[in-house]
DNA sequence: AAACGGCAAAC
DNA sequence: GTTTGCC
DNA sequence: GTTT
């Protein structure tokens, strides 16, 4: 999407080194530091009040130096409100802008209701995003009781205590530390399978080291006070005496790189000692009030409110005021305007907000304003990439000529201070989006008073309306207080229009849509409240039509129906107490719903059934690869073919879909304990269909599949391009252009002059490579890594990944995966890694690198990850050449880093898709709501970040029960 | 009939 | 921009 | 190749 970003690594590659090389340690990454001093020192000059010098350096160090100072400034909230307008930045803005092309954010007409609906259809969310911005350091003993509470508290929609004790079992409520499951990696002895899930748990939350812990937290408070601090302190990094002596592991004692808390605890997010973000502390005392319609005459008072509106019953998650029609249709502004139609909207001129609203609705409202002849006063483009903490330049407010101000922003003073201006006319209405939304639906302009922005002025006592709370009690016996009309009129129309857009976009669960930030995260820092009331579209003319749809779509009867409309139940369930956009029950079952995912749970249940884990946690132990298999024949067999599919596979065929799907099925196969002794008996295991049934027919009566024998394949072809396949670097493509060329063995392709350094790197080890990696092996080197990392700073905190960490007998490789308590800034972990790749080459441990992470201004102090590659070596005669993946996260993204590099990529592929089937997105640094994408599936924005502190997050807000690692062997 | 992971370096 | 390869 |  945009361009790559500067990389300030040399091209030079240490592959052209001699052999063996010893991975001279490259070129200090001079940019980076460079860098942080130029920062540091426009930091210095502006404190002294001078023009910063990044000014005259162009704009990306201005950038960052404004970040750095809006940073600063955010540790005093009344200083941030002073100043949060005089630091836009043109360049910023419009560079952005001018990646993005005016016809990018054009989505396809089919896209466009969508669209709407995303921006129509929004579910409070209250403030959970102030609450992941920052993190108490939590403390080991706190954090066990704590730990569930937490997530159950972000997990959406909000759920009562009565709910989440449905939602955990107690056999996923606990345990989710792996040095519980895999007993040794604490160095203590073997002996899972007789302790319970729960009791390992607490054990292993409590036996988190708590110096690291309490060491973190004088660290942060110190670290956290001053940006240029933090800025020297990665200068004291650079110059850091390297030590010279290699210490050999003690084999003896156990790594302590368990030490990674996969826990987080929200109740202690007040005291966070690191001085984060330091919001008003009206938005850090929680829970903010949530859903809080605006009261419509309140306080807009000296901006046009009309009569008549205050005193109207609002309810549920709409604020908008209830006609008396008891139709709930929006009102029209006046009489004298209410005939629609286009041209109608020629009289406004209309400013819109870009505060809080995705690019793409709010560039598709600009579209709509225009073709409707409305005048559009504000920004003309929000781009998708845009920076939300660079304050963007806004057009100035013509206070004469305006006629409404249309923001998500929920409070005027936001507005103004947005708006740089004292006061706003009078005469001007500021309206929230749902005001537009109406506004284009009936193309003739609302009443503004009907759309109040939600919460009028910060500080007033907000009324204690229930709305889009959970269906609990409360919720339950104040809904029903509610005059059934209203309600009717509000949630269940807004219900069924939800669910019939999902109906017609073929899914009952991706149309839950909520507020509309888009990008990473907590970057925002507004003081603005995020859990603005929703509006929902009403379509007068369809709605009927929509609530027969809907009707015959649940599979009721229309009496059924009714009855259900009539006395306020959830259309799902059927249960009073809530609607069915806030049903307990949503998602349907995970495994009537997605058939990857049984696999997943196949292959949990498997494990648990077998209680074989043990087995594989314990490094001395053969583990399961040893143990008797079943369907031994038709594994193999289908081995094989899927072996061949891989090798022919066309790109643009379905043989990529084949070869996974083949995959699946025996790993699915691999999961059973029993053997297959029918056709029949094979079509019930998961992701095996009709014609790999049939072949484990054929395989079971005939002892071999047929397919086999009448393969035209070319056996030297599969042959050798699955040699040149397990050259790291080196995938089908390329294997086949080296057959095509005649090449035939490893010796062959070692003369090719065109070989990438990765593939170099994999050729010069490939024989050390090949072999597996023992669990104790993995763990003296990830005892380097981690002493290497905690020299930098002790409470860095390490944890083995991937088939390590799930368990497995022996691994491919070491990934590790590193964080630091509340440090999300991502200049402070490229130090991390800068530290340890250094440190590590520099000792001759590291002696290739495979890919290094790069640092580049574009995303300085984002809070992003960095990944380093490479292949290590343990000192010792006979040691071999291993790869190493590391992989340093921010503390915020840690669980989800954790989930994606633990595995196996099966599981995280479902993972994934099921996500996506939600209308979510999830990747290694989280899980994003609000993704939309195009009729490609292709993502058009990034979706809002909702959870990945923790892995139980994710799986909490995914509604799927915890999967401990060893049980995402699927 | 339309899904099937996400990312980024390399091309 | 698309392809290729990686986790 | 499998599923919804
Ligand atoms: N196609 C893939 C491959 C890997 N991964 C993730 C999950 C893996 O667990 C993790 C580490 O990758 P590895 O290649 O190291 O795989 P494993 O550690 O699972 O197995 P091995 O024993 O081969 O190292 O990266 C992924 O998401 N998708
Ligand atoms: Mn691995």
């Amino acid at each position: 999407m945009s361009r790559p970003p500067k990389k300030f690594r040399p091209p030079v590659s240490i592959f052209d080194l001699p052999c063996p090389p010893t991975a001279a340690p490259p070129h200090d990454n001079k940019s980076f530091f460079t860098h942080l001093d130029s920062v540091q020192q426009s930091l210095e000059e502006e404190d002294e009040g001078k023009i910063p010098k990044a000014l005259e350096a162009g704009p990306e160090i201005l950038v960052e130096s404004l970040y750095k100072r809006r940073r600063r400034i955010q540790q005093d909230p009344e200083l941030e409100m002073q100043l949060s307008f005089t630091g836009s930045v043109e360049s910023t803005s419009s560079s952005h802008t001018g990646r993005h092309p005016p016809e990018q954010q054009k989505p396809p007409k089919n896209v466009r209701f969508n669209l709407e609906l995303n921006e129509v259809y929004e579910i409070p969310r209250s403030s959970k995003r102030r609450r992941h911005s920052s993190r108490a350091l939590t403390l080991p003993d706190a954090s066990t009781s704590t730990t569930t509470a937490t997530s159950r508290s972000r997990s959406p929609p909000p759920r009562t205590g009565e709910d989440e004790s449905e939602n955990y079992p107690p056999d996923t409520e606990e345990a989710d530390e792996d040095w519980d499951a895999i007993p040794h990696y604490r160095g203590l002895p073997a002996e899972p399978a007789s302790s319970s899930s729960s009791s390992n748990s607490s054990n292993g939350s409590t036996s988190t080291p708590p110096a690291l812990a309490v060491g973190g937290t004088n660290n942060r408070a110190r670290k956290s006070k001053e940006p240029i601090q933090s800025v020297a302190s990665k200068i004291g990094c650079r110059r850091k005496p390297t030590t010279t002596s290699f210490k050999i592991p003690s084999l003896q004692r156990s790594p302590s790189i368990v030490a990674l808390d996969d826990t987080s605890d929200d109740e202690l997010f007040l005291r966070d000692a690191r001085g984060t973000p330091a919001l008003p502390t009206s938005y850090r005392t929680d829970p903010p009030p949530r859903a809080r319609s605006a009261p419509a005459a309140t306080s807009l008072g000296s901006n046009r409110l009309s009569a008549g509106t205050s005193g109207r019953p609002l309810f549920a998650t709409s604020s908008r005021p209830l006609a008396e029609t008891s139709s709930g249709y929006p009102i029209p502004s006046t009489s004298k305007q209410s005939t629609p139609g286009p041209g109608r909207l020629a009289e406004l001129y209309i400013y819109v907000m870009p505060q809080n609203m995705d690019s793409v609705v709010f560039n598709l409202m600009r579209d709509r304003v225009q073709e409707l002849k409305g005048h559009w006063l504000g920004p003309k483009t929000k781009s998708l990439a845009t920076d939300p903490r660079a304050n963007t330049e806004l057009p100035a407010l013509d206070q004469e000529k305006t006629t409404h101000i249309v923001t998500s922003l929920t409070n005027i003073q936001a507005v103004k201070r947005h708006l740089n201006v004292e006061d706003i006319n009078p005469k001007i209405a500021v309206v929230n989006r749902e005001w537009l939304s109406d506004t284009i639906t009936y193309k003739r302009p609302m009443e503004p008073a009907s759309y109040t922005l939600s919460r009028p002025e910060i500080g007033a006592p907000l009324k204690p309306l229930q709305q889009d709370t959970p269906p609990s009690s409360q919720t339950h016996r104040s809904a029903e207080k509610q005059p059934a009309s209203a309600m009717m009129n509000n949630v269940h129309q807004l219900d069924f229009e939800v669910i019939m857009q999902g109906i017609q976009e073929g899914s009952l669960e991706d149309v839950e849509m909520s507020n509309t930030d888009e990008g990473e995260d907590e970057a925002k820092d507004d003081g603005e409240n995020k859990d603005e009331p929703h509006q929902e579209d009403i379509h007068p003319e369809s709605t009927a039509q929509r609530e027969a749809d809907l009707q015959r779509a649940l599979g009721v009867s229309p009496e059924a129906f009714d009855k259900l409309k009539r006395e306020n139940r959830c259309f799902k369930c059927q249960q009073v107490g809530h609607w069915m956009r806030r049903c307990p029950k949503r998602p349907l079952e995970i495994n009537q719903e997605d058939i990857l995912l049984q696999t997943i749970y196949a292959a949990r249940n498997e494990a648990k059934r077998r209680k074989t884990m043990h087995k594989c946690q314990s490094p001395h132990v053969a583990g399961m690869k040893d143990e008797p298999r079943y369907n031994k024949a038709i594994i193999d067999q289908l081995r094989v073919l899927m072996k061949h599919y891989d090798n022919i596979k066309h790109k643009g065929s379905n043989e990529n879909f084949k070869v996974i799907n083949y995959r699946r099925a025996i790993n699915a196969i691999q999961a059973l304990d029993y053997e297959l002794t029918s056709e029949e008996m094979a079509l019930k295991v998961p992701c095996v269909g009709k014609k790999i049934a049939k072949k484990i027919g054929e395989c079971i009566a005939l002892g071999r599949i047929k397919k086999l024998d009448h393969l035209n394949w070319d056996k030297d072809r599969l042959q050798v391009e699955t040699i040149f396949r397990s050259i790291y670097g080196v995938g089908a493509e390329k294997a086949t252009d080296w057959y095509d060329k005649g090449l035939r063995t490893l010796d062959d392709i070692r003369q090719l002059p065109d070989l990438n350094k990765n593939q170099i790197a994999g050729l010069r080890y490939y024989d050390d490579l090949q072999k597996r990696v023992t669990r104790a092996e993995v763990e003296q080197i990830a005892k380097v890594v981690e002493d290497i990392a905690k020299d930098l700073h002790p409470d860095i905190q390490c944890q083995v990944t991937g088939s390590y960490r799930r368990g497995q007998p022996d691994c491919g490789d070491i990934d590790i995966v590193v964080a630091r308590p509340e440090v999300d800034d991502g200049d402070e972990l490229f130090a991390i890694v800068e530290h340890i790749r250094r440190e590590l080459t520099s000792k001759r441990f590291l002696v290739d690198h495979l890919a290094e992470p790069g640092w580049s201004v574009e995303m300085a102090n984002q809070p992003r990850h960095f990944k380093y590659m490479g292949i290590c070596r343990l000192p010792g005669e006979n040691s071999l050449h291993r790869h190493i993946d590391i992989l340093v996260v921010p503390w915020k993204h840690l669980g989800a880093a954790l989930l994606y590099f633990t595995g196996n990529d099966i599981c995280n592929r479902s993972m994934r898709h099921l996500a996506r089937k939600r209308g979510l997105r999830l990747n290694d640094k989280g899980l994003y709501e609000n993704v939309i994408r195009d009729k490609h599936g292709k993502k058009i924005n990034e979706g809002q970040w909702v959870a990945g502190r923790t892995e139980r997050e994710i799986f909490d807000y995914l509604k799927i029960d915890y999967l401990e690692p060893f049980e995402r062997q699927c």
